[in-house]
Order: C-alpha cells, then sequence, then structure tokens
DNA sequence: CTTAACTGATTGTATTTTGCAACTGGTTGT
DNA sequence: ACAACCAGTTGCAAAATACAATCAGTTAAG
C-alpha cells in the first residue's frame, strides 16, 4: 500500500489513499454515523460491506493516519475507532461529493437531507461539525454555541425525513 | 455500470461514478492539463494509464453524463473530449482533494504548486476556473477580467517552478 | 503512389483485487 | 454451561487491472 506511488501529484496521491470504492464510505459512517466499531461499521451501512474488505481497510486507513485504533475499556476485545485530525479534514471532500451527487444523481430522500444541508450549510457549517469531531474523536474541548450543533441539525433533519415515511 | 447502486446515499452515488483510482485523473488532465484526445490523455499523464483502462473510463464517463465526444474535424478519426456542466462542477472535488494531498503526503514540488495556489485562491478561484472551463469544453462566452485567468497563473506558477530545476 | 507514422481503440493473458460465505479464537451476559 | 457477541481470518470464485501486442483507418512526407 506504501510502494505505489504513481506520482507525486497531490490528487494521485490521495486518490492511492481514498481512491476506491470503500474507504469514504467507512470514514463517512464514524463521521456521520458515528460508528466506531468494527461491527458497527460492518453491519449499520446500507452498503453492506464484507469483513474482509472493511478489516483490509481499517488497516490501510491506520496505516496511512487518517484513522487510530484505541482498546474499548468496557470489552476486552472491542476496539474503538477514531477519526486523526488528517481524517476529520476529509469531511471537505466528502461534503463536495455529497453535493455533487446531490444535484447530478438520483439520491434518496432521506439520504439526500444532510447532503443538502451541508450544501446550504457551506464551509462555515463544515467547519462547526469539524470542531464536533475533534472533540468526538480527538477529545478536543470546544466552546458551546447556543442552539443545536451542526451534528445535532444534521442527524435530526434525517430523522425528521425518516418520520414521515 | 448502472445497475450498480449499492444505496441512494449521494456519496456513495458519487463514488459509483468517479469512485476509481483512474477517473479523477482522467479529468484532472483533462481541466488542468487541457487534454482533450485519447492519445493525449494516454501519453502525457505522469501516471501511466493502460489504453484499455482508459477506453473504459471515457466510456462510463460518458455515459454518467461527465463528458461529451465529439468529431475532430481536423483528422476524420480524432475525437474531442469535453467536459459537461457536470463535468466541470467536478472541480471542488478535485481542489479539496489536491488540498488535503497537498498537506499530509509526499507531494513533488512541481506537481504541488498547482494544489497551492487553489487552496489559497479558495472557492472564489474555483469558481474563476470553472468559469474558464465552461469557456473552453462548452463554448460559454464570459466576461474578460483584467489580468493573467485563473488557469493562466496555474500554468505560470507550474512553469516557474519547473523552470527553475 | 508508396510508405511510415499516427489515430482511437481492441484483444489476449497474467496478475491483482474484490465479493461472498464459512470459520476461528476469544469474550460477555444469562 | 451455553448462547450470543466480538474482531477479525481463510478459502475460493469472479471481476477488475496492468501490460504488451495488435488492428484498421487516416494523414503527411518522399
Amino acid at each position: 500500500m506504501a510502494d505505489t506511488k504513481r506520482s507525486g501529484c497531490p490528487i494521485n496521491l490521495t486518490l492511492e489513499v481514498v481512491g476506491d470504492k470503500w474507504s469514504l464510505l467507512v470514514i463517512r459512517d464514524m463521521m456521520f454515523g458515528n460508528r466506531r466499531h468494527f461491527r458497527e461499521l460492518l453491519t449499520k451501512s446500507d452498503e453492506g460491506i464484507s469483513s474482509n474488505i472493511l478489516a483490509d481497510r481499517l488497516k490501510t486507513l491506520l496505516g496511512a493516519g487518517v484513522i487510530t485504533r484505541d482498546d474499548d475499556p468496557s470489552h476486552k476485545q472491542k476496539g474503538i475507532y477514531s477519526l486523526t485530525e488528517q481524517g476529520v479534514e476529509l469531511l471537505p471532500i466528502l461534503a463536495q461529493m455529497a453535493g455533487w451527487g446531490y444535484k447530478y444523481l438520483p439520491v434518496s430522500e432521506e439520504l439526500g437531507i444532510r447532503a443538502r444541508l451541508l450544501k446550504e450549510g457551506g464551509p462555515k457549517m463544515w467547519a462547526e461539525f469539524m470542531d464536533e469531531l475533534r472533540e468526538t474523536h480527538l477529545g478536543v474541548k470546544r466552546r458551546k454555541k447556543a442552539g443545536p450543533s451542526a451534528g445535532e441539525r444534521l442527524q435530526a433533519a434525517y430523522e425528521c425525513v425518516i418520520a414521515k415515511k
């Protein structure tokens, strides 16, 4: 996974880390679905990743410094996967992808609502959500703001659409 | 290429179109390298794509509506590939990827300069460059601004770094 | 006119990656 | 003691990829 490097182009190098059909979905589930354990990532995703692929991607992302793994004190076998700062900063890429997909592809209503809010919120909202991720995944304290956080707004909107069905 | 659709998530759907190691590199070369013919895309990229893979990706991108193909009047066999509006709007994704790669990965100096400028220029510069792409690929006239365009600035900076070596 | 170089691809084959299901060794709750 | 749960691993078939050779039509030079 390291001896590739087809070129020193930043876009190419980024693609060599997350340029496959699964890595960014794993990151997405960690960010928006707050999946932190292997089983959660394996079973609670809409796409149904295989366990061997998931294991492989988690290894690759660990090696690339995008996520970390810690033991879960509540269960000797469980591991807790967390985003690093480098991982948190993948959010703008995901947000742009979500916006593009929302605009041009047959997105389902319940899964598109987050994309719409992220697009409307713009980079300011992304920054707020990234701060929230830093708190959740890196333990970085942050100043509480009034009203619901970016993550809470996304989650609330999602549940609202689900409830209407 | 259409019967997939693992889920209606916008990020997933986007990944099903451009979520492989080559598609976005082809788009990158069309945007930043102004490659418009098969041969140019095949031989003038740093990564060295295979001809069968390139043919396959061009088909997929055509089918997805990201690019179009026209006959070149100067040569009966040549085709000219152009970005659609949908393709032009992939730029922010590429820009974010370039920024992330530039920050965290071992980018070469000559290939990183564009990423730096794109990052410093921000969404405003992206919009300017996208307008330029609309003119080049879609024939949309645009008002000339004073001074070098975004694309010219990127190109000049790249050549400047090359010249220094 | 002949011919060499160039055009956008296609074909064949070896290698690598992926998808799927079953399975492993261990932990936890009842 | 036992079933459910945990994070993965293994084996195998299918698909995608890489690489080189090839193809037929086009163009430009001699």
